[in-house]
DNA sequence: GTCTATAGTTAGATAGAC
DNA sequence: GTCTATCTAACTATAGAC
């Protein structure tokens, strides 16, 4: 079981920053010190294991954001914030699914569906926080929550990619300071 | 040389919608109708076939959109939202540096160069766009150009991404809607 | 400018021994 | 659960004939 989570997190990291096409069983083999053959054993095609990697990805971000389920607005938008400028890892890294979004032609349908499902659990729960906003007024001039929703899920995905073609990090701040701006600490406005 | 404007227009088509390691000299040579060894003729390696391919493309898209140079400030931030929705293609493709900035790490360093220089050339030409805004109010709150810049140019790569990826291109529309609604149609506010 | 032929490497995947 | 061995296919790239 230690192997499959080592194979896991390796996997999770190639594909992060290679995309798809940019990592192999042989990279997970050498990262794991055992051959091809034995990572067939735990993940029988690039399919299921790339699908396994999404569904574990997803549910670790959702779980995340949950935890600031409960607070207010502001409070909220700051923490998927912070999930993104996180999972950029210092320009190291990006968002599994910024990378696997880029080619979703290539991926196999399973994994694509997962792909979407994730996206689509994202945006409902941010379309939450823009709603729970036009109550607690803990986000500044909101619109309607459906386009906030996926204007910031863009944003977020495009800070990243921003930043790691600009290999400037903080290109992901500047480019997401105009919304964290919008967050009013004061609680109600 | 139609030959080689031809293994252009198709090599930019698969790089957009596939990646950079989703198309290859065999797929080059189908497209065209020769010989994968004819197409190393033209572009002697694949490093070198995506600089070209990066710098056209970027050639292309600053021109489109100097067209709108000496218009107002809100009629080129419609000018570069309509370049990026017309590239998304209805969901089939994407631009070219979105599906290379996602794997900017896989890239040979010449073609790395090109994506970032096609960007710097973006944010430059968006921060002159909203550094005249201050100026003729033809968007409505304005913030520091430089973080308008990186945070429209953000979003308009995250909205094709996420638009892809949820398999609806109207998705795109409804992400950059707030930043849509932000242009004053009727000159200085 | 295009061809055949090929080198050298890597890919995902399977069979069957231990 | 890991191994050796192997398959088939694809990849980038080159040499040299036409």
């Amino acid at each position: 079981m230690a192997t499959k989570q080592h194979l896991l997190a390796h996997a999770e990291d190639l594909a992060r920053r290679q995309g798809y096409d940019g990592f192999s069983f042989a990279d997970l083999a050498a990262g794991a010190g055992i051959r091809k053959a034995s990572v067939h054993h735990h993940f029988p095609t690039k399919a299921a294991l790339s699908t396994e990697l999404v569904e574990l990805y997803a549910k670790r971000s959702m779980a995340t954001l949950r935890n600031a389920d409960g607070k207010a607005s502001g409070a909220r938008l700051a923490a998927v914030l912070a999930l993104y400028r996180t999972a950029l890892d210092g320009g190291r890294s990006q968002c599994l699914c910024v990378a696997f979004g880029a080619v979703i032609d290539r991926l196999p349908d399973v994994t694509r569906a997962a792909v979407a499902a994730y996206q689509a659990d994202m945006l409902s729960w941010l379309e939450q926080v823009f709603s729970d906003a036009a109550q607690d007024g803990g986000i500044s001039n909101p619109a309607a929550p459906a386009q906030e929703a996926a204007a910031t899920f863009a944003l977020l995905e495009g800070s990243q990619l921003m930043a790691r073609a600009a290999a400037d990090p903080s290109q992901f701040d500047l480019a997401t300071a105009p919304l964290r701006a919008r967050i009013q600490t004061g609680g109600t406005s």
